[in-house]
DNA sequence: AGCACGCCGACT
DNA sequence: GTCGGCGTGCTC
């Protein structure tokens, strides 16, 4: 049946303007635009691509501009893709446009034709499963002829996922049989499967295990690969020629034809939130996916974040919801024994940053032929160089942070920026030679332990590595060591300086500290010593008697009596600029701003300097804040932000803490 | 974002 | 006088 679409097509582009944006639609294009479609328009002089969301009768508008052409045969958002993409732009507080070229394979961000035709139905693919694949090529338009209209309305009742769980594995290795059954049972209801990692190393891994226990073809998202093979992977996911995408956070968006479930491996992971505009955090997104899709979500963690076991606390108890939450624990086998070394025993400047109790460990280990694993959060040599004269210490021009010196690489180098330099010979500021380096790094520990224990074959690893030294007894180690899954069995395993973890400026640091704990506990076979100055530490009393509800029930308490998620949620203003002054003068005309039409219910800080005041050039100010719902607050932005410009090169970004 | 318009300082 | 710096407004 052919129907008459509207004569005005409502147009959004990738740019931080708000639309849409109304064109005609020419008579030789009227029978093959629709919604969903890439078109090229003359937007403000320039071509663009331009995607077209909806369609209406008259515009307010006397003169418009044509929609040139359209950029592909067939649309290439379904309208749930675009109901998605619509939440995406409100939650992170960008365009429409915008929130749509983040979805889109690179590729398809340039005004170029994309050859391609959707599979005719039930070509090329598993009998019975053209339902999920058929594309909007000839489909009904939307109702009223205006996807606008219903996506101004409240939001949609419907939008519930269909099951929410959470395994929560104590042990590492029985969450595998749960997780098959559950991919295995959305592929056999003929629906596709995404699958969250945290890091693009596991995506690999993750996708053997899979291809073992599954017999529909895989496909890995890589970011990192070519603008051509990311659409080629998009194209196979979209056409149903993949039916299990495995990726890290931006797999989220994968096209997958009937979606069924989405899994977060490791949902506790830091990495689900993007540090770059727009900060999305694909939790979040998975939740809101699923909502639209209704499909099925699971979490997968040894360590939930407090704030998944609070929603899981929580809703749980209320029966009366549409979704159904479920919480699925699997009981550790083996734990392994924990011992906490208190070092306030013990002078640092005197001893070895390695203690007694440790190097006995070490050495008893080593005995045995057990291998070792120690965990330090600095990699380097040392890191601070200063002149004990004058007081200079070497430190990085853009970014004003102290230098680590890599002995390895013979350089000092800036930890944010990739900024590096030779040792200086003499102070830079007196000229005179008494320039002294201190705290220790991973490969100084490195040459402490060749030291002590010169029998040993001492590896080191970290986010540099090539590959893992599986040869050696000890390896000194950072965070990464958690990436590389079964790259080792470690005997025993020691935290070196465990209060940097819980010393960070961020409320979920206690969270951080657990959960690396709980993974370094399951990594040693034996014995995981932690060496602290805080031997009463709510975190290190809870990893140690294994109590689990114990930690979360603490660690709520105090997000409660704080005040932050999931009690109450934050919204960062973040304005950044090269002239410190300047920027400093337009956060806080910004937070006069917010204070004058406030809201009761939305508390805002003053603006302050960043943890890392200048970065990369630039200087970093901050407005928090705090309230009930991230909606409310970001609507207050949203209104106060409007008549605020941005001027001089003031970067102004929005970061929603969920 | 990116571009045009418009308003004030130093210069062949 | 006017060239060009950057603040401001606008994109259907």
């Amino acid at each position: 049946m052919k129907f008459k679409r509207l004569p005005i097509a409502q147009v959004v582009v990738g740019l931080p303007v708000e639309g849409p944006f109304d064109y005609s639609v020419p008579a030789e294009l009227a029978g093959k635009v629709a919604v969903g479609q890439r078109v090229r328009v003359l937007f403000n002089r320039r071509q663009r691509v331009g995607f077209i969301v909806g369609f209406k009768a008259k515009s307010v508008f006397k003169r418009l501009n044509p929609v040139l052409s359209c950029l592909d045969n067939h649309p290439l958002i379904d309208e749930k893709a675009l109901v998605f993409i619509k939440e995406l732009s409100e939650y992170c507080a960008c365009a429409w446009g915008e929130a749509i070229e983040t979805w889109l394979p690179s590729a398809l961000r340039t005004i170029r034709p994309l050859e391609w035709t959707p599979p005719a139905p039930g070509a090329a693919r598993p009998a019975g499963s053209s339902r999920s694949q058929r594309l909007p090529a000839g489909r009904e338009p939307p109702p009223k002829g205006s996807l606008l209209v219903g996506l101004q309305d409240e939001e949609s009742p419907s939008s519930f996922a269909k099951n929410i769980t959470l395994l929560h594995d104590k042990s590492s290795d029985k969450r595998w049989p749960l997780i098959l059954e559950m991919v295995r049972k959305t592929l056999d209801a003929d629906r596709g499967v995404i699958f969250l990692v945290p890091e693009t190393v596991m995506a690999d891994t993750i996708a053997a295990h899979l291809a073992k226990a599954v017999s529909v073809p895989i496909v890995v998202f890589d970011k990192k690969a070519s603008a051509v093979r990311e659409l080629e992977s998009w194209l196979a996911v979209r056409e149903g020629k993949a039916r299990v995408v495995i990726g890290t956070r931006s797999a989220v968006f994968a096209p997958a034809a009937n979606l069924g479930l989405i899994v977060i491996y490791e949902e506790e992971n830091t990495a689900y939130k993007q540090e770059q505009t727009p900060h999305y955090d694909a939790r979040t997104l998975a939740r809101m996916r699923a909502g639209v899709e209704g499909c099925s979500v699971l979490y997968v963690s040894s360590a939930p974040s407090a704030e998944t076991w609070f929603y899981f606390l929580k809703f749980l108890k209320e029966q009366a919801r549409k979704e159904k939450w479920q919480k699925v624990t699997c009981e550790a086998g083996h734990l392994s024994a924990m011992q906490i070394v208190d070092m306030t025993n013990y002078n640092p400047q005197k001893t070895s940053i390695l203690s007694f109790p440790l190097q006995n460990a070490i050495r008893d280990t080593l005995a045995q032929q057990g291998k070792v694993v120690l965990l330090m959060n600095r990699k380097g040599f040392t890191t601070r160089t200063h002149c004990q004269q004058c007081g200079f210490t070497v430190k990085c021009d853009r970014c004003n942070v102290n230098l680590t010196y890599l002995y390895s690489q013979k350089a000092m180098v800036c930890r944010h920026c990739n900024f590096r330099t030779e040792l200086p010979k003499v102070c830079p500021q007196c000229h005179g030679g008494y320039l002294r380096s201190s705290g220790t790094g991973t490969e100084k520990l490195e040459s402490e332990v060749a030291r002590l224990y010169p029998q040993a074959r001492v590896g080191r690893f970290d986010t540099s590595s090539k590959s893992f030294p599986r040869q050696a007894d000890v390896v000194i180690t950072t965070k990464a060591v958690l990436r590389e899954q079964g790259a080792m069995d470690a005997s025993l395993v020691g935290v070196i300086n465990f209060d940097a973890e819980l010393h960070h400026l961020d409320f979920r640091s206690g969270h951080h500290a657990f959960a690396l704990l709980v993974r370094l506990r399951q990594l040693a076979a034996q014995k995981l010593l932690v060496q602290t100055r805080m031997m009463d530490n709510y975190v290190l009393r809870a990893v140690s008697r294994n109590d689990f509800d114990g930690f979360y029930k603490k660690e709520l308490e105090l997000r409660k009596e704080l005040g932050f998620p999931p009690y109450r949620h934050l919204v960062a203003i973040g304005l950044r600029g090269v002239n410190e002054e300047f920027v400093f003068e337009q956060a806080k005309e910004l937070s006069a701003r917010l204070e004058k039409d406030r809201d009761a219910k939305v508390e805002i800080s003053d603006p302050h300097p960043d943890v890392n005041p200048k970065l990369r050039d630039k200087y970093r100010f901050t407005i928090l804040l705090k309230g009930r719902s991230v909606k409310s607050i970001l609507a207050f932005i949203r209104k106060a932000l409007k008549d605020f410009s941005r001027k001089r090169n003031t970067i102004v970004t929005i970061n929603v803490d969920p």
